[in-house]
RNA sequence: GCCGGCGUAGCUCAGGGGUAGAGCAACUGAUUCGUAAUCAGUAGGUCCACAGUUCAAUUCUGUGCGCCGGCACCA
């Protein structure tokens, strides 16, 4: 007979196998209450779920965060519920809970558009309601398909025929509505509660591929309760104004235009910050032992059918023809073929090994229209990006002393916190499974020896070797890969890149493909939104603004400026016959970090009133030591002495 | 590339079958002012492009291009 265990400690016996209901209703009628569901010896279950052997349970409700996750699931069901009932003929396929809500995709020949969430949400009102209770059903699988192809659900019956035969087919109902679902699911539809909302429509391919029918799928969001959805919405109209786009306007740091779609025009500011950011990383490298290449731009297509890239991605390369030449030039989508060239310019020796070869190389790939998205993704690019021609012995080093820089550079622009995938070998790829064993093996232990860890990123690698990942966030929570480091056995192999050995024979060299950054472009988007356009001083684009108060101060400002400029900051004057209060703010507005303010009061004692961008008060400062005290506030933080990189 | 939405002044946006409006910015003039908007005036538009319907299209329809949100893709 069963004895529960609650997570106190606290041990209670039942002479008969229990429900989950049973034992919250012993325990009392708060938590009878309360109870959503539990977990049972640590698996999530019904309430339901009958319990007839000794176990440990924790009752979840709707206080626990896990909470969410059986809110949002649940929710979905009730979209797919008011959505069958107001739209006859819909066949639904899947809605899982998601992070901040759910999703459920439907079938239908007519879209779904935002004008018809008022239906919908009010419809899921009446469902959530009515309370109908969430009823768990095992069925023998033939049965399901069966049920299903009988209500015309071909989806459904499609997912049950895909499941091993070995899993057991549950169906959970709400009132007469009935549905596919593992579970598991709270006790009603009521518990559902009112906090959630329909975002948004998007199509999705059946299955996630593309060659599939493409569903319509609606998104919504769920809380525990309207003050966490509240807050939730509120925090997503924060995220959108740090938009890198929006702060790119609004700042003057870059545009594209139809005319060179994917492609950015820096505009001064923007290129100010480009330039700092790039002088930053140059140092670095300089300092971690690479050597800096340039390679060419436009590559004979002989050399792309080399490395495999024709074969891989030539619907994706761009490809240049003279008139008079029979030859298919291709702008370079990547720079690793022409630093095999460099390699194998000369003899190589293992005592040159590891070899680090940097360059920021521009790049082109003529991405899908739809995924451009602002500076992120873009078909004009510049790479930090080196390639580290080593042994198999020194690939663990090389990783340790890679991720590292990584890390320190991530820290360096704000960025302490940062996840990182393996992601292992793709269909299709070049090279034996045995090679690809022996890479992914190799990056496994460096990854071991550094102390990386990682999450699993299964069948994402590059085709030519496996890759570590490393990913940054943006505003509204979109996961961005920047930083990459790849192990390529393939590639020395099919450009045919060698080195004598210690023991006089030649041998193949491993190349690391890596970056940092991944693309400047990217990383700026990124650094913009993580910073709001509120940029600490070393990467502001303008960094103090002189602004008079009346114009027999401006001689002075001439003077201050130029000190401020003297010491290396980027500095502009604002003599205009304003206001102070409006010289305040739009250079507030305009995000500049630091207001230096004169009027005569300064010009006769030879100081500046410092105002730093979002405070209240001023600090007044001598000339000379607004000067020193900006300027070594400006220092990049590699060259500040004492910071060890 | 696929599904949906959108495209009006430099920016943010309103409007609507009879060839357009606001605020901010710009420009001109006045104002010399002490830390987040001084006042007045002026100028500014192929209403994304092309085709169709119509007496008349920026408005309706279609196609294309671009952007936005997803999906797919991301060497």
């Amino acid at each position: 007979m069963p004895a529960i265990t609650l997570p106190d400690g606290s041990e209670r016996q039942f002479d008969a196998p229990v429900t989950g209901t049973t034992v919250a209703e012993a325990i009392g009628p708060g938590l009878a209450r309360a109870a959503l569901a539990m977990k049972l010896d640590g698996k999530t279950v019904d309430l339901a779920t009958l319990i007839d052997h000794d176990a440990n349970i924790v009752f979840i409700t709707r206080r626990d965060p896990e909470a969410l996750e059986l809110i949002r699931h649940d929710a979905a069901h009730v979209l797919a519920e008011a959505v069958q009932a107001l739209y006859p003929g819909t066949q639904v396929t899947i809605g899982p809970s998601i992070e901040n809500g759910f999703y459920y995709d439907f079938a239908r020949n007519e879209p779904f558009t935002p004008d018809d969430f008022a239906a919908i949400e009010a419809k899921m009102r009446e469902i959530i309601a009515k309370g109908a209770k969430f009823e768990r059903r095992v069925i023998d699988r033939d049965e399901a398909i069966g049920f299903f192809q009988a209500k015309g659900e071909k989806y459904k019956a499609q997912l049950i025929q895909d499941l091993p035969t070995t899993e057991t087919i549950t169906l959970y109902s709400q009132g007469d509505w009935i549905d596919l679902c593992r579970g598991p699911h709270m006790r009603s539809t009521a518990d559902v509660g009112n906090a959630f909302r329909l975002m948004k429509v998007a199509g999705a391919y059946w299955r996630g591929d593309h060659r599939n029918a493409m569903l319509s799928r609606i998104y919504g969001t769920a809380w525990r309760d309207q003050k966490e959805l509240d807050a939730y919405l509120h925090q997503l109209e924060e995220a959108e104004r740090r938009d890198h786009r929006k702060i790119g306007k609004e700042m003057d740091l870059f545009h594209i235009q139809e005319e060179a779609v994917g492609s950015i025009f820096w505009h001064p500011k923007g290129w100010k910050l480009y330039r700092t950011v790039e002088a930053y990383l140059r140092r670095r490298l300089d300092a971690a032992g690479y050597q800096e290449v340039k390679t060419p731009q436009l590559v004979d297509r002989s050399l792309w059918e080399k490395s495999g890239h024709w074969e891989n991605y030539r619907e994706h390369m761009f490809i240049a023809q003279v008139v008079d030449e029979d030859k298919f030039l291709a702008l370079k989508p990547m720079n690793c073929p022409c630093h095999v060239q460099i390699f194998r310019h000369g003899l190589r020796s293992y005592r040159e090994l590891p070899m680090r070869m940097a360059e920021f190389g521009s790049c082109h790939r003529y991405e899908p229209s739809g995924a451009l998205h602002g500076i992120m993704r873009v078909r004009a690019f510049t790479q930090d990006d080196a390639h580290i021609f080593c042994t198999e012995d020194q690939i663990a080093t090389e990783t340790a002393r890679f991720v590292d820089l990584l890390s320190t550079v991530y820290r360096d622009f704000g960025f302490p916190d940062f996840r990182i995938k393996f992601a292992d070998r793709p269909e299709p790829r070049i090279g034996s499974d045995a090679a690809w064993d022996h890479a992914e093996a190799a990056l496994r232990e460096a990854c071991a020896i550094a102390g990386v860890e990682y999450e699993l990123n299964p069948g994402e690698g590059a085709f030519y070797g496996p890759k570590l990942e490393f990913v940054l966030r943006d505003a509204i929570g979109r996961d961005w890969q920047c930083g990459t480091l790849q192990v390529d056995p393939n590639l020395p192999e099919r450009l045919d890149a060698e080195y004598v050995g210690e023991d006089g024979a030649r041998h193949r060299p491993i190349m690391l493909h890596r970056a940092i950054f991944g693309s400047f472009e990217r990383f700026i988007g990124i650094l913009i939104e993580q910073y709001a356009g509120r940029f600490p001083l070393w990467l502001a684009p303008v960094q103090v603004v002189v602004a008079t108060i009346v114009s027999d101060a401006d001689d002075y400002a001439g003077e201050v400026a130029a000190a401020f400029a003297r010491a290396g900051l980027a500095v502009n004057t604002d003599l205009t016959n304003q206001k102070i209060n409006a010289k305040v703010r739009e250079h507030s507005v305009a995000l500049v970090p630091v207001l230096a303010v004169v009027g005569r009061k300064e010009a006769e004692t030879r100081t500046v009133a410092l105002r730093r961008l979002g405070s209240q008060g001023q600090e007044i400062l001598p000339l000379e030591e607004a000067v020193a005290r900006l300027a070594s506030e400006a220092t990049p933080p590699d060259l500040i002495s004492g910071n060890v990189a």
